[in-house]
DNA sequence: GGTGTTTGATTGGGTTTTTCGATTGAAAAC
DNA sequence: GTTTTCAATCGAAAAACCCAATCAAACACC
């Protein structure tokens, strides 16, 4: 039952049963009768399909969300008796939006000296995608914005808040200033994040709140790359505080505060929500509040 | 593993694997190799046993919850799917304290209105053993005290208020009273449910509080018997207005109100809480609401 | 203390289920 | 009109499952 579901599950989620097969690590057929199995015990048709893969039925999109849940719930329950032998251990997934991977690094750091044994996989995301991968039971948690997306049904941990600075070459006359407005940044060469990441739609946001529009000459979905072509000179970026310490130091960068950038948005972790967590995902999200105070 | 975990849970519950495995409606064997497969692919012993079954383990204990709660959902999940086939119909099992069976006659008589496709079995059960059932996944809801003992993760729909009404024999002189107390009631030969019922534990309360011994001499499970000795004449019983007249209509009976009886205790539905409830159990939960107002 | 019973583990054999590779058939894409 | 893509189907091998019978240990009762 528990494997069928997942079977459905990854169907679903790639919309082709050859590709699903393959992730799953079995044969087409396999998961053809699998899936049509599953269809006969339940007695309900879950796939449009007639030589290709026409999506799901009704029935099916109802039974995506209990296969989610299911699956979800059996895998947290295979992972607390694994951890009631070995004690906390094993393997912790994690999608981070580009602008907290520095915060995710001080996360996996501390949790890493509490639990020694548990190894970090740590994908940098956007924000969207972060939310398909936990439904899709492809990550254990995400680091992202708390006060944004539509969150389904997730337990939340904030960790920080994002405050936005430009970074510019020290050489550019705006390094020279205490403090810059969205309006100054008007006509210089920008270089930012890509538009599928939420920092970036923030960004557009605050730059036509002041009647600006920006100049996005080169767009990356990773701030080192935003960083490296400042270094270059030319070019300037908008970065959270943070960020923007960490990639400018050793550099020729300045940092300078944006005012009038009230806009504040609260970064944390998300999980779905799961009645218990599993003893990591407890552990980390009492590590986030941990970070949090601090 | 869903059916490994449903065997898990009858071992649990039986105490015995033979007694279990012919609960399943499988071989012993068949049921030992089973829990052995579950404790292996958990990497985890469950039961303490040799040659004997010696309660569960810690991690047994902890795995019990969620075989629970796994079980628990893919029952709804089927259950859903098989009513987007064939409508809001198949099996209502309820479990109901005695003095509380007339009003789930008017709920199942109500519900059938609405959904005639429904077959109900409505089992007689003290409070504590409808808990137990609940958990056991023996029933799919409760009627019973919503204020009184501890429940677990349940949903509650209150459905009406219990009052006590004294109910004697026509010819009997308290009959003449318009109205009696607890002190009243010293000295008559009573005819009460038995003390495993929270009805009589409160009527028990009633009594203490008016400092009076109360004389059970006839104890029954069931109110039909209490009815039945009162009508020989000689006992007399106390039970909730509405079985109360329930019972006494034709008979020569007379129910006198109990003053001083300023105890009320709510009696509603009960169910294990679910996300999403099976679509039946909904429409009862909805149901008894309806039935509240009224 | 010995004897019979209860209880769960074990073994062996037959059956069903699952899986895989190869193939087919049908619809899309070119 | 040809090629490509994609899921279903087939047949054989492997695995899992279930039962009946048996076994060993612990208990109950003389």
């Amino acid at each position: 039952m528990i494997t069928k579901l997942e079977m459905f599950i990854a169907v679903a989620k790639e919309g082709h049963f050859g590709r699903a097969a393959e992730s799953l690590g079995i044969t087409q057929p396999t998961l053809s009768t699998g899936i049509k199995q599953l269809e006969e015990s339940l007695g309900v048709q879950l796939i449009f399909r007639g030589s290709r893969y026409g999506g799901l039925t009704p029935e099916g999109a109802r039974a995506l969300v209990w296969a989610r849940k299911l699956v979800g719930d059996a895998r947290a329950f295979r992972e607390e008796m694994r951890v009631s032998r070995h004690g906390l251990s094993g393997h912790l997934r994690l999608a981070v939006i580009p602008t907290a991977l520095t915060w995710a690094a001080k996360l996996s750091a501390r949790f890493a000296e509490a639990h020694p044994k548990v190894r970090f996989t740590i994908l940098s995301r956007n924000s969207s995608d972060i939310l398909k991968m936990l439904e899709n039971l492809e990550v254990d948690a995400g680091l992202s914005y708390l006060d944004n997306e539509p969150l389904g049904r997730m337990t939340t941990a904030p960790i920080y808040t994002e405050r936005y600075t430009l970074v510019c070459h020290a050489d550019n006359p705006l390094a020279l200033q205490s403090q810059v407005t969205w309006a100054d940044l008007a006509g210089e060469r920008l270089c930012l994040l890509t538009p599928d990441m939420q920092n970036r739609r923030i960004i557009n946001q605050c730059f036509m709140e002041a009647d600006v529009t920006p100049d996005a000459l080169v767009e990356a979905n990773s701030t080192l790359v935003l960083a490296a072509h400042v270094e270059q000179g030319g070019w300037v970026t908008i970065l959270p505080s943070d960020m923007a310490r960490f990639l400018s130091v050793g550099k020729r960068l300045a940092i300078v505060p944006i005012i009038g950038a009230h806009v504040e948005h609260i970064v944390g972790l998300v999980a779905p929500f799961r009645e218990p967590h599993t003893p990591v995902l407890d552990a980390l999200l009492t590590q986030a509040a941990g970070l949090n105070r601090a």
